[in-house]
RNA sequence: GGCCCGUUCGUCUAUCGGCUAGGACGCCAGGUUUUCAUCCUGGUAAGAGGGGUUCGAUUCCCCUACGGGCUACCA
């Protein structure tokens, strides 16, 4: 049987970095096995539906490279794919379940079970609709057939609960989870839960469950939080009489410092963003602050899984390749900016020039700044290294394009001595009869002119440099030389020379 | 509160009974770069605690502590 796992989230907002684990994590299973990627959409709450979330979730996942093989907007067999959809499926399964009486109507209003559950707290005990409560309760269990039906004809609102567990069944349930091994349950706590709202719509349990039958799911592989109702959900399948699929339970990535799982509230407080893609103005995303793709796809595919071995850099085909169940982690992770930001790094010094160039030329139109003849080719070759965001490109270059308007007061300070306005006219005239600017043949010229005229390098490299950048960093002082060319170096010069007169 | 899951350097992790506990991020030091960054070299730092099992436990079992999740007509 062909492997098929399923991505399933909720379009209640921006998709966040743990989700994007699990898409990934199912992604890369899918490849390996050379089986299918569902991207479903779960919109049975329609009261939490949010606009333009479900074209976001695309979205990210397109930017990411993580795109599904069958999706509500892509092709499919078993679709629809989207569960406000597939309305019908979920009525003629609870009928199934119904007439098994395996499921049963309850009449309870919400109202009335939060009375009961406050009730039960103020004695210091946990209201629990199951097996032992049932028929004490306002449903199809205890009510006599024809005072069900009366309630029925009077249109009485109702749900469809699950029948979990009922005495004389065995208690103890041993359930395989993948990356946990064996999990114990005792089936006589577990609740009755409401398989079919109010309003006709299924529950996440429900729906989930037909669904991933029905789309032929092989594997389920989701967040931690799902591990307590995995029992629920074979005890679904059983009911059905399906075969349930291999279940995989990955563990939650949580805050960096302090307690809790990752939220989406986080973004702002640690300072980095927790979205693929900015989502409104207030929530930046990962692609905004300057992040490849493929850096945040092998961040995340080492936060909670391991290949083994001492490796680090994959890229997705080789994640694909080493990717296995076996490796994901039991324990939650911390999300760790820095580490992050490492692989960024690592892949912005192999990334092709040529799209970095494309975002060089970016910045320049949005600062307003004119290339005139600066090479940004050759820009970016110096810089490359510099950089650990794509958003770090254009304070990198900027001085290669825009004269510094102010100079760094400590270096200036430091490096600017009586003499060396003197010996910075003297730069700038040689610079100006140079025959060539390149960084080759501008080196040895001023060096040799040092040299001949007995004056240390130390004491015109420095404000050369604070001359032409405003400050004490950046590339190679000839290689800036020979790309701004001697017109802008003489400017420059001069400029510094006049400002730091007095 | 109840139930479930987890616990190796500050962080992400390797180890599947033999360990001088390895790697990576971070941090610190040195070198290269007449700057800064990159890069290179080195250093720092860990098995939650207590009981077992065993010739031998980080590895297996139990207890405790701590962490996480769930406990909705949300997913």
């Amino acid at each position: 049987m062909s492997v098929r796992v399923r991505f399933a989230p909720s379009p209640t907002g921006p998709l966040h970095i743990g989700g994007v684990r699990t898409a990934l994590y199912n992604y890369l299973f899918a490849k390996k096995h050379n089986g299918a990627f569902v991207l479903r959409i779960e919109d049975t709450d329609q009261t939490r539906y949010v606009e333009g979330a479900e074209k976001y979730i695309a979205d990210a996942l397109s930017w990411l490279g993580i795109t599904p093989d069958e999706s509500p907007s892509g092709n499919g067999a078993v679709g629809p794919y989207r569960q406000s959809d597939r309305k019908k499926l979920y009525v003629s399964n609870i009928d199934v379940l119904l007439r098994s009486k395996k499921a049963y109507l309850a009449f309870d209003t919400p109202e009335e079970l939060a009375a009961m559950r406050s009730a039960a707290e103020a004695e210091g005990e946990t209201f629990i609709y199951n097996w032992k409560k049932r028929g004490e309760l306002k449903n199809s269990v205890s009510l006599s057939e024809e005072e069900t039906q009366r309630l029925l004809n009077e249109g009485a609102p109702y749900v469809v609960r699950f029948k979990t567990f009922s005495e004389g069944q065995n208690t103890t349930l041993k359930l395989k989870d993948e990356v946990r091994g064996t999990v114990t349950v005792d089936t006589s706590l577990l609740d009755d839960k409401i398989l079919v709202k109010q309003d006709g719509m299924p529950t996440y349990h429900f729906a989930n469950v037909v669904d991933d039958h029905l789309m032929k799911i092989t594997h389920v592989i989701r967040g931690e939080e799902w591990l307590p109702s995995m029992a629920l959900h074979v005890l679904l399948y059983n009911a059905f009489d399906w075969e349930a699929p291999s279940f995989a339970h990955v563990p939650l990535i949580l805050k960096p410092s302090g307690k809790g799982k990752l939220s989406k509230r986080d973004g702002d407080t640690f300072g980095f963003p927790v979205f693929p893609l900015q989502w409104d103005k207030q929530t930046p995303g990962f692609k905004e602050a300057g992040y490849l793709p493929e850096s945040l796809v092998n961040y995340l595919a080492l936060l909670g899984w391991s290949p083994g071995g001492e490796k680090e850099l994959f890229s997705i085909d080789e994640l694909i390749d080493a990717f296995s169940l076996e490796g994901i982690t039991k324990s939650g992770g911390r999300f760790d900016s820095e580490r992050c930001k490492w692989f960024n790094q690592q892949y912005l010094q192999k990334v092709n020039p040529m799209r970095l160039v494309a975002v060089l030329e970016n910045d320049l139109k949005e600062n307003g700044v004119d290339k005139n003849e600066i090479d940004c080719t050759r820009v970016v070759e110096l810089i490359q290294n510099r950089l650990t965001l794509l958003t770090d490109i254009w304070e990198e270059a900027k001085f290669f394009f825009v004269s510094p308007k102010e100079y760094d007061e400590k270096a200036v300070r430091k490096q600017w001595k009586p003499d060396t306005n003197n010996l910075l006219s003297a730069i700038s005239e040689l610079i100006a009869n140079a025959k060539n600017v390149s960084a080759e043949e501008l080196g040895p010229l001023i060096k040799s002119w040092a040299n001949e005229n007995g004056i240390g390098l130390g004491k015109i490299m420095a404000p050369l440099r604070i001359a032409l950048v405003g400050s004490l960093r950046g590339p190679d002082v000839f290689e800036i030389c020979s790309t701004i060319g001697v017109t802008n170096c003489v400017h420059r010069i001069n400029a510094a020379i006049g400002y730091n007169k007095s």
